[in-house]
DNA sequence: TGCAGATGATTAATCGTTTAACCGGTAACG
DNA sequence: CGTTACCGGTTAAACGATTAATCATCTGCA
């Protein structure tokens, strides 16, 4: 029932005096009495006053709106960390936008100009893998992995992976498959290099996923039964993902899990909980990674914009923090190794009905 | 090397014309001579020119921005669907907004506040089951179930579970368990309704696992074994995820998907591709979706402020087409229903592997 | 020749907020 | 007593784009 969206003016003369007092009063900023001030704020609530972004906007040259660019949206981690992104930046008073950069950079690229030239502060960029990123004229997070060169925050996920090697090692297990899916990785080389560290002397070999599928095409077969068959008594796999379909696959075959073969993830991705066994995995701690982030970033957008800043060459910013230590979720996917002569029989046991079902 | 970001007054001024003609010339919409039209493309695009969105958002009361209210970001059904619709928003020139209702009413239409206060012109809600979208001053197009009220655009959540009934039922399953999470949700009760209506008039009996974790706990077994020994050839599920739980289980018990059982999904998320046996499901056609969606939006957009919409009101749009037909994947997890008495045997045998294992 | 109408461009107001500069008055201080 | 400093505010100028109103020409027609 209000006449229209009360603006600053509406509330000053409702109270006869300026806006500038008003604005003052409200942000806190000028010389304003208490009292005053006081009444300001009681009558700016009672008209329901909301600032008008864009008019801020104009005279401060700040949006209150950062970035947040993910090489694929379609990354099933994307939807933790996007919530844990707006939620952090949401306490900070600023709103998150999207976009999507379908996995390729010169794609990656147009989206940063994109959400450049919708004024944003500064953004989060989550990069394709060995991408650089380039062309941003404001603070820039990345979160990638602590290896990567300018990499701002990230899970600390060689740590990760030592973590699991270890739970792996004192279950006895001393012959264990590595599933990565590309070498050209800097997060999958932490996180491999990380479980062969922890596993120490035990014997291990690495199956790289995308090679074995340009050779036996898309959705192949990962040869596990075989791997299996050759004394390999646990699996780390590079992602709770590449976890499901080797637990599935074993499954499928006939193989225990983890009576037979014991299987490790990555990142505690939704299902990980709801699979029969539930999936033993590292998880990231999402939340203090991106407040960590925001929080690299706001700085910098508070920061009066140094020379190379202003040059418009993309700055990223950098944390106080930047490996977050990983979290070991224990389920029922891992168990003690086998011993020798027990697999055998049961391996035997397993290939008869893997092949019947095949 | 350029002085600094270009306005509109810098390349009026390098050309000797105002500012309205660079204006005009740029949008297309007053009356400017095309030769000087082409000039003024020209230097803009040369001095790369970029219109601040703070300005033409002050003028014209239009931010360029959509908000996206997702009832819980970490739904894995989210990134395809933020990634559709930003896709979508981007081609028209709009930004997308997202925010996080965390589930629960309250925050939800709190996030609905946010979103209107940083002045998007429009907003996509997919709304917490059973919830009411509630005092946006803006356009809203709700992507929930095509039975809501107030609903703009969805799957045709039931013809989709009609075209997995009939699939089921031309493979000869006769009895059938249906799974799903809560009675609660529209698109559950269409989804399953439709299920049955494919089904003709085979047995089905229905699991519902919120009120079944409320006294088993969370994670518990879906008691699928036992469903088995009872007769049950098929399972239709709610969800990949569900489908996942369901599939895990019984492989875990030793019964084989799809020799002795069939289970479907829906959704088609991630995972439907990567396990062992590829999970046959229901896709959403996300992008006509969000195409329909994104129009219908910005449409209300361009239209005039009707009364109603000034009043305030949150003002849902309809689309014109509000059912977007679903597709079926077929992949492994389907197979001819077994028949009773290769069931029983094969059944023994199961329930023998499966009391070893558990 | 004179006038209406079309054409092409300019003027100036406006959107709502912030903020540097200013101002009258009073108190403190040398 | 004269100067300075502070206090609580106000004025007015931006910020950058859009657009209604206006104006100066030129064309066509009676």
């Amino acid at each position: 029932m209000s006449r229209q969206k009360p603006k600053l003016a509406r509330i000053a003369d409702s109270l006869g005096v300026s806006t500038a007092t008003v604005s003052n009063a409200l942000s806190g900023k000028g010389r304003v009495s208490p009292e005053l001030a006081e009444r300001i704020r009681a009558t700016a609530a009672e008209l329901g006053y909301v600032p008008s972004v864009a008019g801020r906007a104009l005279r401060t040259g700040r949006s209150g709106v950062l970035g947040l660019v993910l090489a694929d949206i379609s990354n099933p981690l994307f939807p933790k960390l996007a919530q844990a992104i707006e939620n952090s930046a949401a306490k900070a008073g600023y709103g998150i936008l999207i976009a999507d950069s379908h996995g390729d950079v010169a794609a990656q690229t147009q989206a940063i100009e994109r959400l450049i030239e919708r004024g944003v502060d500064g953004m989060i960029v989550v990069p394709r893998r060995g991408t650089w990123v380039t062309g941003a004229s404001c603070p820039v997070a990345v979160i990638d992995s602590p290896s990567t060169p300018g990499n701002t925050v990230a899970a600390d996920h060689w740590s990760g992976g030592q973590g699991l090697g270890l739970h792996l090692a004192s279950l006895g297990h001393k012959h264990v498959l590595l599933l990565g899916n590309s070498t050209a990785s800097n997060v999958q080389n932490d996180r491999l290099g990380g479980v062969r560290a922890g596993l120490g002397n035990a014997k291990v070999e690495a199956v790289w996923i995308e090679k074995l599928e340009a050779k036996a095409g898309q959705g192949c077969s990962l040869g596990l039964e075989a791997a299996v068959a050759r004394g390999v008594t646990a699996i780390a796999a590079i992602s709770d993902l590449v976890a499901l379909r080797a637990l599935t696959e074993l499954q499928r075959a006939g193989i225990a899990v983890p009576e037979d073969v014991s299987v490790t993830g990555f990142d505690d991705l939704i299902w990980s909980s709801v699979v029969t066994p539930g999936l033993t995995t590292m998880r990231m701690d999402v939340v203090t990674i991106a407040d960590i982030a925001i929080a690299a970033v706001l700085e910098a957008i508070a920061r009066p914009p140094s020379a190379e800043t202003r040059r418009g060459d993309g700055d990223t910013v950098i944390a106080s923090q930047p490996k977050v230590p990983m979290e070991l979720v224990l389920r029922q996917s891992t168990g003690p190794a086998k011993t020798s002569v027990f697999r055998k029989d049961s391996k035997s046991t397993n290939l008869t009905v893997g092949e019947r079902i095949q």
